[in-house]
DNA sequence: AAATACTTTGCAAGCGCTTACATTTTGCGA
DNA sequence: TCGCAAAATGTAAGCGCTTGCAAAGTATTT
């Protein structure tokens, strides 16, 4: 803070009213006459006042901050959600504390601390999947959290997102119906990551359930980069029979077997086809073409500033709501 | 905040001390008794207490948080640099606000005020190029800025960044070097921009001095995106003589280029080169031998948080750092 | 003109924490 | 055993804001 910041007294005796009426200008201006308003709000300006977010905190007991822990900012799968969720909050003057735990369970609970310490209101959190020790912090400490990018009908939890299963098995569905048999899957690390996990259970399920050998498709989990996505290429392009068809964990990592099978030489979907999944933006411009799973991410970081700020302001009143993808 | 949280008052009856034994306890322990910090924290944790937030800021006039403004989260460009800048700060137990303004001088101060009305510390702010209102806020409040992404010798401000002209003639000299006459320039939009501004300057300058003539070179100023590259790109193949290079005012533009280019059947670099600026992860992907100007954003970012901490702590002890690109 | 209801403003008590200062306890040399 | 400095702890005054309650001012009704 700062050391020579006006404060409401300073303001009050500028406009010659009281603490309380200035208060009140700022955080319900129809209880105060209009002349005083205006008297107030040029005092204000004059002194170029803002309240101070301590005392606010204080004596609300709230700060109006809610914090978000997303498990990368290094890529784009997280930004337009996240870039919905601050808008729609920033409509109710709430603020948005970013962290991100680079997909560690350890450090998303410490980045979870860190965001309550702070003094966040409630919580954002990717997914659902997450040790004993960070679930019962969040509930000893009756913190209001949401989690995105996942569904389950729980009702203890709120939830905003989508069956990552079902829309595993969708796509790989549409993969087989066109025709592909040897087929390959290329995921994110599962461990400690239920998105990852669950996408790959519905697409295994969905293979079999149609009918092909499991034994016969590699299944890779790497990490969300494009390099590691060409390495994991490189392993299944070895194969014999070389696979058709490469399901990946997400548009990350589409894009990066794309890119390293045309570097190959590869011809994709001619000699290959790919398939991505979130839908991110990089992608639909590597390849105009991609067959990917669309996440309304958008939507879904509004719904869930709207859920988690009502579970804030009323616990009890937040609500799931399952969203449907698309391919 | 929450409703039930134990408080200081809690924690001393329950140890059976007084709140400014659990104060000292918690902020500088070595003040306290061996026997009683046990007792003390065999307390804290009985009852799960930490530290309410807005209590500390009120009595401390500090709330350890930082305010950061970028241009935009919607690409990576800036993504390194603070994911550095935050794993920097996260270290000294403060955490990063991050606020973005979509390239919007107004939308900016509007974030701005929102940080510091959430108790920011400071500010770290991209480029230096902002309203005189936004100026004579932070001025008027004493906020500890820091400016990245740019470079001026202004002893009254304080930089952790680069010389974006002389980047921009150094790249701009390298392509004419390598033997292209026929040039073009899409550069982001320089109004409210410094840095894009400085880049352009700095090609443009460097062009005439290697004796071509500047109403040769096509100009275009586009919204950083793929979408609006691919229109310049357009825009710019349907002239002639058609330019042989394109300088791209960052990699967003190059990698747009270089796609739309592609798309169209041109080859990259073997029809027409294309230059980008900012060296983004996806950009050496998608055009592994793409010459960009590579900027050293992880240092950057680490630099910035330790020279603003140090102008937050002891105002006046922060330092410009002035570093180097290369190509 | 008096009685009533409403609107506008002020008063003052916290919210939970830190810290200067005062007080008590402890340790140790004489 | 006493005296005194140092260590440990307690006391209490804020930090800046909100808000219930009371008071003052205005409009409306009888």
């Amino acid at each position: 803070m700062n050391g020579n910041a006006p404060t409401l007294d300073d303001v009050a005796r500028a406009a010659g009213v009281s603490a309380a009426t200035i208060s009140r200008c700022i955080n319900s201006p129809d209880r105060v006459a209009e002349s005083t308003q205006r008297r107030v709000q040029n005092a204000i300006d004059r002194l170029g006042y803002t309240p101070n977010f301590g005392g606010r905190a204080l004596a609300t007991r709230r700060t109006n901050i809610v914090g978000a822990v997303i498990p990368s900012m290094a890529n784009a799968i997280f930004a337009e959600g996240i870039q919905a969720f601050q808008e729609e909050l920033s409509r109710e003057k709430v603020t948005l504390l970013i962290g991100s735990s680079n997909y560690d369970p350890d450090y998303e609970f410490e980045q979870i601390q860190t965001l309550i310490s702070h003094g966040a209101d409630g919580l954002l959190l990717v997914g659902s999947n997450r040790p004993e020790r960070t679930q019962r912090f969040l509930h000893a400490r009756r913190i209001p959290t949401l989690n995105v990018w996942c569904f389950q009908p729980d009702p203890d939890q709120l939830f905003v997102g989508f069956d990552n299963s079902r829309a595993g098995a969708d796509i790989a569905r549409l993969v087989i119906e066109y025709g592909h048999q040897n087929l390959a899957i290329v995921s994110g690390i599962c461990e400690g990551n239920d998105r990852a996990a669950d996408r790959l259970a519905g697409m295994k399920q969905a293979i079999g359930a149609e009918g092909i050998d499991l034994e016969q498709v590699t299944v890779l989990q790497t990490k969300y980069s494009f390099e590691h996505a060409a390495r994991a290429f490189d392993t299944i392009i070895a194969q014999s029979p070389r696979p058709t068809a490469i399901l990946a964990g997400n548009d990350v990592l589409a894009v990066g077997l794309i890119e390293r099978a045309r570097s190959l030489g590869f011809s994709v979907p001619g000699d290959l086809s790919v398939t991505g999944f979130d839908d991110i933006s990089v992608a639909q411009f590597v390849e105009p073409g991609l067959t990917t799973v669309r996440v309304p991410q958008v939507q879904m970081g509004q719904r869930a500033a709207e859920e988690l700020l009502a579970e804030i302001r009323h616990p009890g009143s937040g609500k799931s709501v399952e969203m449907l993808t698309h391919i």
